[in-house]
DNA sequence: TCCTAACTTGGACTTTGTCTAAGTCAACAC
DNA sequence: GTGTTGACTTAGACAAAGTCCAAGTTAGGA
């Protein structure tokens, strides 16, 4: 993660303190976080970095493609640090646990150009849903 | 769409006033609206309607398997009253526009067993992101 | 070390959606 | 037809998620 900061520095940024807790949070175990998520962790390394920090440096990440947004379930966006390697992801519809998953072939190529309606195609997101182990013992 | 409300009341469904429009809108050649372009459209026809009942209905409709819920920015989720037929979406990232399309094949083949996580799957959502016709002549 | 544009802050504001208590009415029984 | 009743609807308060702004702070170049 701190090649991210070096590139980030690269681009222009000026790297405060703030933007850097923002980025280690990003980096630790927890992969798919919401903003408000986000902030809670960072204040616990910087206690007086504000929501509206948080909201902006996350924007920033995903315009630089560093970060992808991911919204699974309508409630809150979530931010995936996960974004130099293309995944798609996994929904657990019990209990909400999100898992990245790497599916064969390209998903673009499913869609014929009789479906495509002169549009350019950039990319597609899929999000599987299913019950995760636990979820489905439980019932 | 008339089925539709037939469907609803051998389910013992009320048949109020505001169910059945609320019904008819989704029934209109619009076909991805937000909630408050159901109620916008609603109210048209039933002045008195509630944002209340808009949420209550689209709520009940989803519940039922009637209505999709859509949520392809994490801004406010659409509803899909095409709910019958298999599709996935199509979004221009210029304009926004969403096109139902229809990829060959069971999107859940792509995804191999080591990637399942034990999971018992159940469906997949695709969104497919590009730009439509208007929009990149305009570029 | 100084300067300044870039960054951060707190709080007001907006959007989207949920909840509640009180009033209304669709559908059934007669 | 009329009455009854529980399901439905309403307005408005509330909550969650996110944006915006004016004022203050600061990273990094000169």
């Amino acid at each position: 993660m701190s090649d991210l900061l070096e590139r980030l520095r690269g681009r222009g940024w000026r790297l405060t303190s703030q933007r850097r807790v923002v980025a280690e949070v990003l980096d630790g175990e927890h992969v798919h976080l919401t903003a408000d998520e986000v902030h809670a962790r960072a204040v616990e390394r910087l206690p007086e970095i504000s929501r509206a920090t948080v909201y902006n440096t996350l924007g920033e990440l995903v315009g630089l493609g560093e970060v992808l947004e991911v919204a699974t379930d309508g409630r809150a966006k979530r931010y995936d640090p996960n974004a130099h390697h293309a995944h798609q992801h996994l929904v657990c519809y019990g209990c909400g646990a999100i898992r990245d998953v790497h599916p064969q072939g390209d998903p673009l190529a499913a869609l014929p150009a009789s479906e495509r309606f002169g549009f350019t195609l950039s990319g597609a997101e899929i999000t599987y849903r299913g019950l995760c182990p636990d979820c489905s013992t439980g019932s």
